[in-house]
RNA sequence: GGAGAUGUCGCCUAGUCUGGUUUAUGGCGCCCGCCUGCUAAGCGGGUUGAGGUUUUAAGACCUCUCGAGGGUUCAAAUCCCUCCAUCUCCGCCA
């Protein structure tokens, strides 16, 4: 949710946004329309409703004083004057408070539709038009080393350790089984994640995975995401597509001391997502799958602090890949590709050597104030007054992707895979897995 | 899943049966001031949140807010309905 107060003082700037994401300008001047009308008749109706308690307040002691018989002729008179004015005005508060009732959803839907402002320093344009901030690590020669590199999916295979062919047989496409040293590696991630993040002070998490509809409307993935959204129809839940959603709805209709901010809290949960729309991308492996397990980072600061705390987020989540050893590069994504609740976002996508590209591993966007309006989320200050405050986001392992990224980048000609040295000790120790 | 109870402005609490004289009572905590060698105690005041109108500003005023949403009524914390949450007991269950 944008800031109304915002929009009616500097609507340029919603218009200025709404164009450089590529999205429909026009709906700003609509919602200054319905909301102005709304307005008007919201001040209708309190004025009317002002004059109705008015009028209350004369009849209570009155009403009192006439079962006690306390009442002259002309006292009487006057209550029934009073009762008849009351009846009348209240057919009147019933029409205005209908009239503006019934504008409040028109106002909130086209509240809806305008997306957060973007950073203005974002690069403008599509997909294709992010800027590279720094490429780190060399990919290796595959060619000089004398092999050809085997994909995630087979060397998965020979060692055991990933199976999509039971997991279609069971679930379908885009599943998969992690089996013996592949589910060592995800709980080894997953606790070399979690050590790294508590280390730097994040409070760990394990949330629900099902969320009632206003937490997932709240981080903004009931518009245009809404259909890689999996909904339990008979119980209106959904199958959290990140544990962003329910990290930022922790705190909702919460107050926050702006002295204990940035509250930060790392989350390990499995992510679900349809995929609708990708049919026949990635479709081989691992890579683009409708449930996986992720550790994501979530914080709640002041918006004044939301930039730098975004560097921070990118700073954690390259030093976690720098762990793995993994050659990667850094994305300002563009303004044309942000989500709707995203003023900006930075991608890390580590070098895949099969593809011979880099693709995404992980994505931390800053959602300045826009979800904590929608889930009513602020902060007391100095003053004493609150205000909404900042949510931010990122990525610090998504298993699969990570996964794949590992057996391919560290893969030997005989199939076995070289374990990054931070994760040993989560593996008891060993240096390699091996073909089985 | 069955039966019962509960939900009041940070915490506790009065008010609900019997609708109006309630700007929602009182206490704790917190904030400001007074008093006092210091501290404690005492005294006075303030203390839910949201939206809006107005003002240079401080402020002033209005409306909404008693778990949420509807309804009845001239008038709802109070009566009725639906939903949500919590607690106790029973059943089932990892």
């Amino acid at each position: 949710m944008i800031d109304p107060r915002l929009l009616r003082a500097e609507p340029h700037l919603f218009r200025d946004s709404q164009s450089r994401r590529g999205a429909d300008d026009s709906i700003v001047d609509r919602f200054l329309e319905l909301d102005a009308s709304r307005r008007a008749a919201q001040q209708q109706f309190e004025e009317l409703r002002a004059q109705q308690k008015k009028l209350g307040k004369q009849i209570g002691p009155a009403r009192g004083a006439e079962k006690r018989g306390e009442l002259t002729e002309d006292q009487q008179a006057e209550l029934t004057q009073w009762l008849s004015e009351a009846e009348e005005l209240s057919v009147r508060v019933k029409e205005a408070e209908s009239k503006a009732v019934d504008l409040e959803p028109q106002v909130a839907a086209a509240a809806n539709e305008i997306e957060n402002l973007v950073d203005f320093e974002a690069p403008v344009g599509t997909e294709a038009d992010f800027q590279t901030l720094f490429e780190v690590g060399t990919p290796r020669d595959f060619e000089s080393e004398g092999f050809t590199p085997r994909d995630h999916l087979e060397l998965g295979e020979i060692l055991g350790a990933i199976d999509t062919d039971r997991a279609a047989k069971v679930s379908g496409s885009r599943f998969f089984y992690l089996t013996g040293d592949g589910a060592l590696l995800e709980l080894a991630l997953l606790n070399l994640a979690m050590s790294f993040a508590t280390s730097n002070g994040f409070t760990p998490v394990i949330p629900p995975a099902l969320v009632r509809p206003p937490a997932m409307a709240g981080t903004g993935f009931l518009g245009q995401a809404e259909e890689n959204v999996y909904r339990l129809e008979a119980d209106d839940l959904y199958l959290v597509g990140t544990a962003e959603v329910p990290l930022a709805a922790y705190h909702s209709d919460e107050i926050l001391d702006a002295a204990d901010l940035p509250q930060r809290y790392v989350g390990f949960s499995p992510c679900f997502r349809r995929e609708a729309g990708s049919h026949g991308r990635d479709t081989r492996g691992i890579i683009r799958v409708h449930q996986f397990d992720k550790v994501e980072m979530f914080s709640f600061c002041d918006p004044d602090q939301a930039v730098a705390e975004h560097q921070r987020l990118l700073s954690w989540e390259r030093e976690f890949l720098d762990l793995l050893d993994v050659p990667y590069r850094v994305i300002d994504v563009a303004t044309g590709d942000l989500g709707a609740s995203a003023a900006r976002k930075y991608d890390i996508e580590a070098w895949i050597p099969t593809q011979g590209r880099y693709r995404e591993v992980t994505s931390t966007s800053n959602c300045t104030t826009f979800q904590s309006r929608r889930l009513n989320i602020r902060m007391r200050g100095d003053s004493g007054s609150t205000q909404p405050l900042a949510t931010l986001n990122g990525t610090l392992i998504a298993m699969p992707r990570v996964i794949v990224a590992l057996l391919e980048n560290h893969q030997a000609a005989d199939g076995s895979v070289a374990i990054p040295k931070a994760l040993q000790p989560f593996l008891g120790g060993r240096e390699h897995l091996v073909p089985t």
